[in-house]
DNA sequence: TTTT
DNA sequence: TTTT
């Protein structure tokens, strides 16, 4: 093939806080779903009609991975950019199932931060960090936090 | 939500011709399958590998939905912009499935034709047409033949 | 051309509030500037280094203006997608001048909100509304605001 | 600010061939311009209108550099993604000048070919080399040639 | 300056 | 099931 793109750019929020696993080489491995949602006037019925998308994100890049793990908690607003993959598995049951991710990996993808996380009352931080809300920003080919040295700015 | 984003972007070739259903409120419903793939060089074996991810693409819109019918025919490249969407269905033993798909609708998604379509050999074009290789795009908001009316231009 | 693409994204904030003047023909059009910024470390200098781009963008299409004129004020964060469109002008002195701008015109772009636009302090709103901070997003195709009809929500 | 996306996707032709410079550090530098054009029916005249827009593309990223020196020939169809940059210069009459380039640099970025490079008739490659018509792709964070080792590939 |  |  002559070249080909494969491309999905989401803005959404985390449903949850993303799951961390270790890959069996060590690295990590960080999971989430991103909710998108759209709304219109339903013609027919004259009613305000709502509905959201769930996504399921994958990142295989380390340094997306950390700054995932380190920022992303339930109700963040990011931008993503991936790829889409479909991936075949089988249930408990010994069902075909297939699931479809946008993946982050080595190569491709960005992870862009869109709000500073501080809510009032929020206090489930993963390891009750304060996020400093500068902007943080990670691509596959590098990463960019918004001032100092990503260890000496985060107290933890 | 204070707004989010849910877009695709994808160029690639055809797997198949497209099907066309007609929906229930009379307008075209037009499927098919787009595959990306991917090169690299393992590391480990030092082999080249190549992967393959196939889509599925489901046009509502109805102005696209004519475009696709009449110039989409397999192995073409195509650019594509829509919109994720996992659909829930049930199949024959009862078992849930979930599919993802590609859609473009009334309101948002283009497709772009970005070969001519033209091959030594190719006979088996839908209705025997000749692909007269013009600029053909088109867009949720308006399409755009290059040259002459679509109507005046193809002879079926 | 068998057909091309011609697509920007940008995700930033506004540099001041948008300006509306009216087109002959009666339309209103809608220009601002958008601020999208990068940070990173200076390897040589040890230095952390910030870069603002700053872009101009162009609202032709009605129902986008109309949002960007009630809704854009200085300082909120948006996704904006248009196409690049440089434009020659003859300044007061005689000399050709480029500009380049990403517009939103009748059938593409898009402009979705990205935060709620509420700030502590923030007295110099257009018309001194309030924004519910409810979800709002246009495209070229259609817009969507998040909860009843736009005139119905908007108290002025 | 909390982040910030800045991207352009093109899919067009090239006006020229490549020119190819180096920066001082040794590192190569590749420009070329890049055509989109769309094309409509004007209401008012009746008659079938086209308009081409031109793009600046920089190339730093030195294997996006490498395969854009040996395969991009003018005419060819690509995918290019890449930043919006405007640069201030001074003409030789002392005049400011603006210039709005898409940037694929070390981090961000990506190109790929979309058309084999073989025309009928087409004797003008640079260096006289055949293009294999290989399956060839480029992003800033790692590039896959579509089979083989590059050097291995082609013959010059 | 490209492409159809 | 495509493409190179």
């Amino acid at each position: 093939m002559v070249g080909s793109v494969n491309k999905v750019i989401l803005v959404g929020n985390l449903g949850k806080d993303p799951e961390v696993r270790n890959a069996q080489n060590g690295s990590k491995i960080v999971t989430f779903t991103l909710a998108t949602s759209e709304s219109w006037n339903d013609k027919a019925s004259g009613e305000r009609k709502e509905k959201t998308e769930w996504h399921r994100i994958v990142i295989f890049n380390d340094r997306i991975a950390d700054v995932a793990e380190r920022f992303l908690t339930k109700g963040r607003k990011v931008y993503i950019e991936g790829s889409l993959q479909t991936r075949k598995w089988t249930d408990q049951s010994g069902q075909d199932k297939y699931t479809t991710e946008i993946v982050i990996d080595r190569f491709r993808g960005e992870l862009t931060l869109l709000d500073s996380g501080n809510r009032d009352g929020d206090q489930n931080s993963p390891r009750g960090q304060q996020d400093t809300g500068a902007a943080r920003s990670a691509t596959s080919g590098g990463w960019e936090p918004a001032a100092g040295d990503l260890d000496d700015e985060i107290p933890f």
